[in-house]
DNA sequence: CCGATATGTTTCCGAACGCAAGCAACTAGC
DNA sequence: GCTAGTTGCTTGCGTTCGGAAACATATCGG
């Protein structure tokens, strides 16, 4: 077991940073985003309101919120990101998707299922990659919302 | 096949940033290594003579080739790396894994094994990581030298 | 109401990385 | 042996990130 685990943890990642390596290339050139900036607005897409906060990214991509701060702001300057406070509490200062953001992400996730069908076209079946998207689910299941 | 490509893509990526984020505190504080640097001393350890040229580690690590001089120059300071010339290319500089190395990654490698048997603990049975292992590791086989 | 503590956000600083450029050494074709 | 192209390694520069600190606001206990 104890290997086991071991074996399972150091293939994920290797083969994240694999796959990181296939995927912010074609990512950056074709659509101007990172997988980060992507994978934030993929939880935006999900969120009831199409908002969340900052410090509610920063868990959900785990990552710190100085870091939500800075991937926000280029991409607010750009019209795909906007921001909105919360009548409540004024600390709260909501990352919401704008229209263009949305089209954007639609365009960006399009490139993203093509690469992710060539990834697995060989050597896996449709229920093994099935399984595979079980196990790790769990894994993030134990995070806030899960994406998808 | 599509969605679940998709799916399984970017619950990897999550979980790798879920993983880094619980392991990489530990390693560094108990033992002064970031992931990747244990990662570049693990793949070490399995090489023949405990050394492989800079591109052929950062062929295994998916970095730049800069990354890995980078990353070795502490390293080797410290005695856990050496520095080795190739009687026939005087191109080549190997970096070696010392004894001092050896010792240290061991008790890294002792600290992740124990990280990951808690990640599966409780929501895994032996067989399920046996699977997730096997199956991510027909994608890290796609790379030069598997790991483990 | 008021001080103490907690929470959300931003800024500053240092560390890590990729890319382009540069240098040294090897190889191929002539 | 000479030139041209390739390969391995390093350096400089710009980018991205985490952690500490600063600040604003909220909440709790009296």
């Amino acid at each position: 077991m104890t290997q086991t685990s071991f074996l399972a943890v150091i293939r994920l990642l290797s083969a994240q940073a694999l796959l990181e390596q296939k995927f912010s290339q074609e990512l950056g050139s074709v659509h101007g985003l990172s997988l980060n900036d992507s994978l934030l607005m993929m939880h935006l897409e999900q969120a009831p309101l199409l908002r969340l906060s900052r410090v509610d990214l920063a868990k959900r991509l785990c990552v710190s919120p100085s870091t939500v701060t800075r991937m926000t702001l280029p991409l607010e300057k750009l019209g795909m990101l906007g921001r909105e406070a919360d009548a409540r509490d004024a600390r709260l200062a909501y990352v919401t998707l704008t229209d263009t953001g949305r089209k954007v992400i639609l365009a960006a996730r399009q490139t993203l299922e093509r690469k992710a069908k060539e990834v697995f076209k060989d050597r896996w079946s449709e229920d093994e990659v099935a399984t595979l998207a079980d196990l790790l689910g769990r894994l993030t299941a134990s995070q806030p919302n899960d994406l998808v």
